[in-house]
DNA sequence: CCCTGATTCGC
DNA sequence: GCGAATCAGG
């Protein structure tokens, strides 16, 4: 008699969507983009251990060096703006108050790919759940940021940096 | 001290 | 296969 209570790699009937192929997608993209393991985990809603562990077992890693990045944070000691991560903005918005309100003209109909993107370019990832045309906000980013005005004040936080990593 | 990525190891 | 814990480098 076949046993309906054999459940294998125990998940859940809908939730908790593991690594599918939009994932997986997402994390070569942002990987390929030249985004660090924190910022595709941000991204994606995953830990950081997580990226690094799926990246390790697709065998995507860089090799064997550490981390070749310029670290510039023993200089600069000014109150810096860490970047908010995606999610965390997103569970505040709608979290809260449940009233979508967006912070500053955001305009999303000037939207570009990866490729299409540039210095004055904001940055703003657009995706979303199995996004296959996966792009940017493309808007008119001042300052040399990496986001436009309106998403730069959803993006930055003039605080310390927050304790969310791990879980 | 902070950060980063890579590996190890238990589930 | 998955991710936290741990290790290793900067």
């Amino acid at each position: 008699m076949a046993d309906i209570c054999n459940l294998g790699p125990l998940q859940m009937p809908v939730l908790s969507p593991t690594w599918t192929d939009e994932r997986i997608e997402l994390l070569k993209q942002h990987f390929e983009a030249g985004l660090s393991c924190r910022e595709i985990a941000a991204d994606i809603g995953v830990s950081r251990n997580a990226v690094i562990g799926k990246l390790s077992r697709l065998n995507l890693t860089r090799g064997r060096s550490t981390d070749e990045r310029k670290l510039d944070r023993s200089s600069a000691r000014a109150p810096k703006a860490v970047p908010r991560l995606q999610y965390e903005m997103l569970a505040t918005l709608y979290g809260e108050t449940g009233a979508p309100a967006v912070t500053g003209p955001i305009d999303d109909a000037n939207r570009c790919s990866l490729l299409e993107l540039a210095e004055n370019r904001c940055r703003w990832p657009i995706s979303t759940p199995g996004a296959e045309d996966f792009c940017f906000c493309g808007n008119t980013a001042p300052d040399g940021q990496s986001y436009c005005a309106g998403h730069s004040r959803l993006a930055y936080r003039p605080n310390s940096r927050a304790r969310i990593m791990r879980g």
